[in-house]
DNA sequence: TGGCGGTCTCCCCCTGGGGGAGAGTCAAGC
DNA sequence: GCTTGACTCTCCCCCAGGGGGAGACCGCCA
């Protein structure tokens, strides 16, 4: 019987903590080789070692410890590792991918973000440009837009993780209504997702003058006209819905609204996508 | 003031669970509009719809609770979230990266796995090839066979995550000594790692003859005696060191170990790794 | 024999809730 | 108005994988 290593002095060879030292005895993982019946001491040997190490890089692996029960109880008796294995090797795979997926869908936001700030820095001037194709779910009725805080969290909630862009509203007459507007509430899909419980449209790219309004949504009066103006000097005619997409909301600071307008028109173009 | 959720309507509005509803609320992260006094009730609004919303759309990418209520905070002021997004997106990215680091060792240990199932099923015959060169750790000592439960787990121990395969044992002198060997304890380490507290040497390419003996390490005499024979018929010199590579180590079982045995040889070959 | 460092057990803490007990509440039908 | 069934309340224990620390022993060296 060789040198015998005091529960430190193991923690020291094989890296794994006291703390952890003592749970796997607790768990059954690993017994030390003696227990000093008066004092309670443990003691491990050389014997111990190797089962000390395997579990440690098992454990280094993401193994839980139930799994590492499992593969350790299958390597004591010689048996195949594959089943055991590919059920881990399936949980982790799962795992990276759904963080990776996690960080794709933060990038997405980030730049999101980027491109706010972006804007709120150096307001974007007036533009003409087509808006895409897009496919949303949509909610049409009558209301007024206040409405926004219930209808789009009913939505968002329908839709859950097939959301892929900012939410957006269509106005389907010219005319400033207060309270009775023909509106509809749309949140762009992401492609091929199909929600449930909810209409679903593609909309045509369109040809419009855009232009982002910073600041509270009530206060967007302006930049409409300013879109009504541009068109009319350049003798073209605007046409319907009009779109007002939530590009950032804020709740407390009114400052850091920010609302791209976006308004469609016929006329004298021909289409030309530079 | 519009229509009040209960908090199991609420839930089934928002896709959070009353659980989880409840201990926001106590973390100080989703307020219900109002609390009955003298129920307890908590009774929602479409007010606290969006943030919960959010809330949940935060924890779906995997964010914790401390991270959203930073998000929220700078959210709710208007502020950039840059900072606060890109450290959680660090953080995410580490953890995809270290489940697929993970994923990546098991499937090389399943190849092992896979392959010593295959030796165990068909013992592969006695062959001849050229073993690679090798970066190894190693350590040399004098000493007998059994010492391995102690020299490799203090080895492993020492290179820890640099490990690249089975470990193995190199035997300097070819007549069998019981327990005065001269001996070198190895194990290969991954190209560029460069562990500390361990001798670290470049084992060169070297012509042999191999044979994969099946049973516990004391039962190895014969398989080395095949290998003597096999170079005494082919009229080869027998050279050292001997290679003893430990592919496959089993506690209870005897069956299951494998060991693969290499000897090297000079004399007529010329270099062919055809 | 004293001292110092190591070790023991026991308890609470973290995350993000799940499960359930026992008691109180809301709304609808009769 | 009363009953009933569905909700909801608070409170407590549970999961993994340990970390931190309190108070009490233990082992070894001078």
């Amino acid at each position: 019987m060789g040198r015998m290593y005091a529960i430190g002095e193991m923690s020291r060879i094989t890296g794994l903590s006291v703390k952890a030292l003592r749970l796997y005895q607790e768990k059954g993982l690993l017994e030390p080789s003696r227990v000093d019946p008066s004092s309670g001491y443990r003691y491990y040997t050389e014997r111990d070692i190797p089962l000390a190490h395997t579990l440690r890089a098992l454990r280094d692996l993401r193994l839980s410890l139930e799994e590492i029960r499992g593969v350790l109880a299958e390597l004591s008796q010689g048996a195949s590792l594959a089943e055991q294995l590919a059920r881990v090797r399936a949980r982790l795979a799962e795992e990276a991918a759904s963080a990776q997926r996690s960080v794709l869908a933060l990038d997405t936001l980030l730049r999101h973000q980027a491109q706010a700030e972006e804007y709120l820095r150096a307001p974007p001037p007036l533009l003409e440009h087509w808006l895409p194709p897009v496919r949303v779910a949509v909610h049409r009725a009558r209301g007024r837009y206040s409405d926004a805080s219930e209808v789009f969290p009913r939505l968002l909630a329908t839709c859950g993780p097939h959301v892929a862009g900012a939410p957006f509203c269509l106005l389907h007459e010219a005319e400033y209504r207060e309270d009775d507007a023909d509106l509809s509430w749309c949140v762009p899909l992401a492609p091929g997702a199909t929600p449930e419980g909810v209409h679903v449209e593609e909309l045509p790219e369109v040809q419009t003058a855009v232009i982002v309004h910073s600041g509270p949504p009530e206060s967007v009066g302006p930049s409409w006209a300013r879109l009504f103006a541009h068109l009319h000097a350049k003798e073209r005619t605007p046409s319907i819905p009009l779109r007002e997409t939530y590009l950032r909301v804020a709740t407390k600071d009114g400052a850091s609204w920010l609302t791209e307008l976006a308004l469609p028109w016929v006329g004298s173009g021909l289409r030309n996508r530079t």
